[in-house]
Parts: C-alpha cells; structure tokens; sequence
DNA sequence: GATGATTATTGACACGTTTCAATCCGGGTG
DNA sequence: CACCCGGATTGAAACGTGTCAATAATCATC
C-alpha cells in the first residue's frame, strides 16, 4: 500500500504485474494462491512487482473462473438487536480462521427482505452462510440450496437434517430454567409476557414455563396467564403494563417471566412509573441477557444463551461443509443457563 | 424462484436462457440492463425463460464485464455499538433506493482490521462505501480513493474536502449544549468523565464543556474536572465511581457529563451501590441517546445524534458521487439536540 | 412500392483470473 | 553421454457477462 507513482494507470491486472517480473501470468497467479508451488527467487521477484505496482487481485475474475467467491454471507433477522451483534462476532472470528470475509446482511424481520439477501448471495456465488430465519417456511432456504450455495441455520430448531444444518439454542431447557426458579421463590401467579405464538423459540419457551409447572404439582393453567403482544420490543413491553397488572393486587401476578429482554426491560419501566416495585411487588426474568440486563436497577434476571459460541460453532459447521464434499447436515444444541440477579426474589405474603 | 425440475444443470448461464428463448445472449444482457431498449414481445419471452430455467446472474460476470461491482460497503466502527446499527438502519434504506447493496463490514475499533476490510473492498471492486475510520490517519482511505473506490467519512469532522466527503454532527456543540444545561441547573463542579482524548469527538465535546462554562463566566479550570477511562464502555463506567466520587462529599461533583451513554450507565450502576442518588446527589448526561438510555430509571438525559438520518447522508452522497462524474468533496454537518430525562435535576444545597 | 429513418437484435470480443496439459531445465543414474 | 525424473514455468483456453459496431426488421413517407 506504498503510495504509487503511477496513479494513471489504471487497471492494474495479474498480467501487468507478470511482465513486469518477467514471468507469466500463471506464475504471477500460483505465487498468489499456491506459494509453495513456485520457487523462492521467483516468488520474491514476483512480490516485489506487486508491491511496486500497487497490484490488488479482482475478485470478480477470480470468482468468476474459480465459480465460488471467498465470502461468506451472515443473514441476520435485526441488526438493531444486541443479541445479533454478539453471534456476529463469534462468525467472524470463525470465518477469519478459515481466511473467509464475512458479509453481514439484515432481513429487517422481514420474509422479503431476506428472500432479496439470499438472492444476492446467490448472485454472489457466496461460498455459503449463516442464516437466521425470519420463520418456519424454508422454501428460500431449500431454493439457495440448488443453486450450490450451503447455509446454516442459527437459532432455529426445526430444521430437519434432510434440509440443512442447524444450531440452536434448547429454549424449551430455558423456559424449565426460569420457571424452575421461580416456582423455587414460591412464585404461584406467573405471567408469560410474550410477542406472537408464531414464532418457534416463543412456544418453546413457553413450554418450558408449563412443564416446570407440572413438575412442581402445580396446575399450569391456574398458575400460567399469557400476556400477548405484538411484537418483542420495549416499547411494547411498557405497553404491556395494564394488562400485566390487570385484576387488582389480589389477583396479580407474582412474577412475570418475558420471552424477551427488551420487553422485559420495558415492562420494568411501565411498573416503575406505576409504583410497583421490583422484585419486592413483582419478580421479573427476562430472556437473552443483553449487556444492559446488568445495567439497569435492580439487574435483570435472564436467561443467557452462549451468543458467541453459538456464531462460532455455526461458521464452524459451515466451514467443514465447505471443505468435506460427503458432508452430512448436521444438528447442534446448545443448552442455555439462568443468570440470576436483582430482578427475582422470594414471595413475600 | 419456482421449483426448478432441472437441479441438475449446474451453470444456467446468459447464454443457455438465450438459446432457450430463442434469442441471442445479448438481449438477455440487455433485457436484464435495460429492459427499455428491448421490444415488449421479445422481453417476455426472455423472462419466460428466465423463469423456466431459475436463471440467477452471475455477479461475478457483470462487475468483471463493467468494472465495477452493485455493491457499496459500510465500514462501521463496532457492530455492538448500537449507535452504529441505527446509522446502518439508515444507509440501508437510502442504497436500497438506489438498487445497491450494502455490505456491512466491521473494524472493531482495531486499524489492522480497518485495514483488512477497506483492502476487501478494493479487491471487490465496490461501488463505493461508507466508512467510520477508526482513527486520524486517513491514508488508508487514500489509497482506497487511489485504487478507483470512492467513500464517505462518517462521523468524523476532521476530513478536509480535499479528500474526500464526509458527514458529521458537531460534538462541540453537544458538548455546549451538554454544558449549559447543567449549568443552568444550578451545577458549578462538573466532572467530563470520558476515554482517551486520541478520539477527535471526545476532545470536541470537552471543548464545548468548557466553552459553556466560560460563556456562563465560570473559570473552566475549577469547575470542570476530567476523570479519564481507557475505553468508552460500560464496566470502564461503573470502575470510575471511585474516581468520580474522589475528595469526598465536599469536592464531589454536582453533574457528571458523559463522553458517552455507555459509560455514563455503567457509572449510574456503580452510583446505586454506593447509596448515591441519581438525580439528587449527582446529575448525569450522557452522549449518544442509545436506546436504552429510555429504560433506565431513571431515565439519562442525553446529547442525541440524528443516527439514522446520518447513515442516510452519507449513503446519498456516495450516490451522488458515484452518479456525478464532476463530484466535488463535500461536508455535510448535523446539529445533535439534547434529550432531558430524569437523571438530571437542578442542584440542592 | 421504393426509400430513408428508426428501432430491435445480433455477434464477437474483452474483462482478469484460474487451471491444466505441455514444456523447460537441471541434476542424478545407469 | 544418453536417459529420465521431478520440480518450475509457461500458454492457451475457459469462466459469464456487458458493450458496441454492424446488421436486420419495422415503419412512415412520398
């Protein structure tokens, strides 16, 4: 990157670089991809013409011969959300390894913005990537597949190896977990605030919350009220309020386990302003454990999933399809662990 | 992107729809470029065809053809930082206007990194990109220009036209503005609690500060303390309380300004578990207005910068740039606006 | 119906790289 | 000295697309 005397010149290809050293164009393209293979005066003779005309390769051109890119796309559902930056991390640490750049892309939450990225990686002839799926219809997905270009699957548990690979939380264990605690503290008036049904990770949390119920003798329809919005942000977690607290003080709930941190980051706000105090009046848990669960007052019980490890081992997972052809889809769980904070206490009556 | 019965046939090139539609390749070039300049029948069959056969192009083909690539890159400081993210909400938008796609790409504060990925860029041959340059020297980013790409600083003020464009907010003003809000309430022993000065926009709003002070005919030098942190996130935040709080009740400042809304969270969590109250011993501001700024309680005022509506700038001036041959560099600069919450209050004595 | 003016379409080439069979070279072996 | 072997290098042929001058088709005009 030394500053060029010859900034005219543009175009600035493998074959220039080859007459300049004096050697040819494939010489100039092994000392680039399969140094080992060309002999060590050349090979410096070579290097020293790179460096004296400035020479970056055109990935177009060597995409386009090799029919595969060196790049890796990462379709993440919500750049906005803490959650994905952290298992973006972990891609591109993975991806680095492996000499792979990472492309980060974002659906929005949105089926058609993610159809487009996934168009565009096609278009790309990406060697692969992650993906996190806006929801269950995977046709896209199977569609990328055709065209030759392999995918992960982050944080979705329903799909089948025949489709393709996956890593995913157990967020059925996540819900027993926060339940578990709960029911522990002698909580017996739980409210499951949570966005729509229709996504998988909600029902299986909210599972969870059921079967730590039975499991402690307790009926979960008497102990389990389901306090629905429309979507898992803060805003409508403070929304929520009314009708978490709906029914006066007899009939409120003990605890409120959130299928989200942001509402239950929300909701606390709301019950701040209301006057009711958590965990003295209300114990919360939330799901995710955001940086900021730790930050606010009092600190916010979570469930934490292994964000980073999760990205990782994804990329990781994409990496041996990549490099092994008799490649079988695989399924990887991770299990996810309470962090217990300010936010939950014992009953208090 | 219909199920195509013919999964076999790998590489359904230009040619092989042209050979199906009964046509030459370049019409398909052309139906695909320039579809006004192709007669309405032949069109339809060409997509027709298209369709058939789930032709997808080949990216690597077209920018190699033309020189350049559809894609523009956004080289951003730090995905965690959801400052960012709300920037790359905005640049998203503006280049989805203009049919191009967005990279995003990731530094993480480290100029090897940086440097890394702007080379990326100049390999791929992007359209252009936008950048976050994680420090002063700029000559990187030169030679990115050299090398045919074109971009735009983000959020820094010190690029001079002569290099390039660039769009800011003016962190002295939010320092001023910072500044004469406590002020105004009353405040005479200030603390700028920041990271290291090495950062342009820390040393601005510092000059705002004290700019406010000397307007108000406080001398900077006794009212403004400066506590200095190795980096500008939360747990440096919380481990400066004690430096904060030095000198004990009698030197303890009134306010605290926040080089940042991270750093000024983690000093209100260290606060809290020093009995300290927020607002009523100690006032707080922070910088950035992140979202969660909202969901503390409580609540931390803070000096707002227009992040999406930035991110949108810069991408229109890339577009612009890349449309125009005649550009000339531009400097674009946003004004920030301070959002009062409840962390600050007027001083009690 | 011939002519010229438009508009549609075609073909062939070039973009920069990788690949691979063919060639070259130097030295060890019989 | 002829032979061969293996490693180093070469040359030419793709990869899939865009471009553009050249040709073909269409149409309006006289």
């Amino acid at each position: 990157m030394s500053p060029s005397p010859r900034a005219s010149r543009r175009t600035v290809g493998i074959t220039e670089v080859a007459r300049h050293a004096g050697v040819s164009p494939g010489t100039v393209s092994n000392v680039l991809n399969r140094p080992e293979r060309v002999a060590e005066a050349t090979r410096r003779k070579v290097e020293a013409a790179i460096a004296e005309l400035d020479y970056v390769r055109n990935s177009s051109g060597s995409s386009l011969r090799s029919g595969r890119s060196g790049s890796v796309g990462l379709l993440v559902l919500d750049v906005t959300n803490p959650f994905f930056t952290e298992v973006a991390r972990g891609v591109e640490d993975e991806a680095a390894e492996s000499g792979l750049a990472v492309v980060l892309l974002n659906s929005a939450e949105q089926r058609e913005r993610q159809r487009r990225n996934l168009r565009l990686l096609a278009e790309q002839r990406a060697a692969g990537t992650v993906v996190m799926p806006v929801d269950d219809d995977l046709s896209d997905l199977v569609w990328l597949s055709r065209q030759g270009t392999p995918w992960v699957a982050l944080d979705r548990g329903d799909v089948s190896e025949e489709v393709g690979c996956s890593v995913s939380v157990d967020n059925h264990a996540g819900g027993l977990a926060a339940g578990r605690h709960l029911i522990g503290l002698g909580h017996e008036r739980i409210t499951f605030l949570t966005g729509p049904f229709t996504i998988e990770q909600v029902r299986q949390r909210h599972r969870g919350l059921l079967d730590a119920c039975a499991e402690a003798d307790l009926d979960p329809d008497e102990t389990v009220r389901v306090v629905q919005q429309p979507q898992l942000n803060a805003a409508q977690g403070e929304r929520a309020v009314d009708a978490v607290l709906a029914g006066g003080p007899r009939q409120r709930p003990q605890a409120v386990f959130c299928a989200n941190d942001q509402l239950a980051l929300g909701l606390m706000k709301g019950l701040g302003q209301r006057g009711v105090r958590v965990p003295e009046d209300i114990s919360i848990v939330g799901y995710d454990n955001v940086d900021f669960a730790d930050l606010v007052h009092p600190g916010l019980t979570s469930v934490a999933q292994p964000k980073y490890e999760l990205g990782r081992s994804a990329m990781r997972l994409l990496g041996s399809e990549l490099d092994d052809p008799g490649h079988r889809h695989e399924r990887v769980w991770f299990t996810p662990e309470l962090v217990v904070r300010g936010s939950t206490a014992a009953r208090r009556t």
